[in-house]
DNA sequence: GCGCAATGCATTGGATTCTTATGTATCTTT
DNA sequence: AAAGATACATAAGAATCCAATGCATTGCGC
């Protein structure tokens, strides 16, 4: 089952946040790549949203880049800056907040483990 | 703290059909003033965003309305029909769904209250 | 009794965000 | 040699939400 995209709305940054603070450094196909791979395929992004979101990440001043050859095919490479970094733990605790808050207006019960 | 209406995006049609199937009927600016309360402020859903999505909940059939003369005020009234509340309850349990999943994505750690 | 805040409906213009489609190029597998 | 995977990118359009505005009634304070 594959989350409808209305669901996933808001969270890409704090997706990408994530998985640059967990990852020194990735490139966007690996981004993903990765995103499938941890969600059992059920968020999948298009590089469509992703490529416009890091680039404006990198306006923003989140992120930098470098970019790498393999073989004769470029590999553009996102690292966090020290504002990123601090960015993605406000967006993650915002988050997990969020979802408190949504747990308590759904009444959606704790999963017992 | 108010949540980034980023976040928000997504879960509106989530939470007026939650707040729908737990009261029989409600009407328009009773919806906002619920969200707001039952979240302590931190959830605001504006007019603006709200009204167009009841009306296209209607023109789903997922609400049917009703006119109520309260002096000569006039107020709208929505209730779940019955497609409208097997929607709430597939939309709740994606949601559900959804969270466990970022909580993995994002190593959310359960509160421990 | 007058003004302001609250109640209650609604629409419009604009911003933001994502999707779909398309384009280019290289590398790997069959 | 073709097809699929890797890897970048943009552009047009849809969807969704926000801010602003408008209209009308009701209640409260002074």
């Amino acid at each position: 089952m594959i989350f409808s995209s209305e669901l996933i709305k808001g969270t890409l940054k704090t997706i990408v946040l994530k998985l640059l603070a967990d990852n020194s450094k990735m490139y966007g196909y690996e981004i993903t790549q990765r995103v499938k791979e941890l969600t059992s395929e059920r968020i999948q992004l298009t590089e469509g949203a992703l490529y416009p979101t890091l680039h404006a990440m990198e306006d923003e001043g989140l992120v930098t880049t470098e970019i790498e050859y393999i073989g004769k095919r470029v590999r553009k490479y996102y690292k966090l800056s020290t504002t990123g970094k601090a960015r993605s733990k406000e967006r993650i605790s915002e988050f997990a907040d969020f979802v408190e808050t949504m747990k308590l207006l759904l009444d959606i019960q704790p999963k017992t483990a």
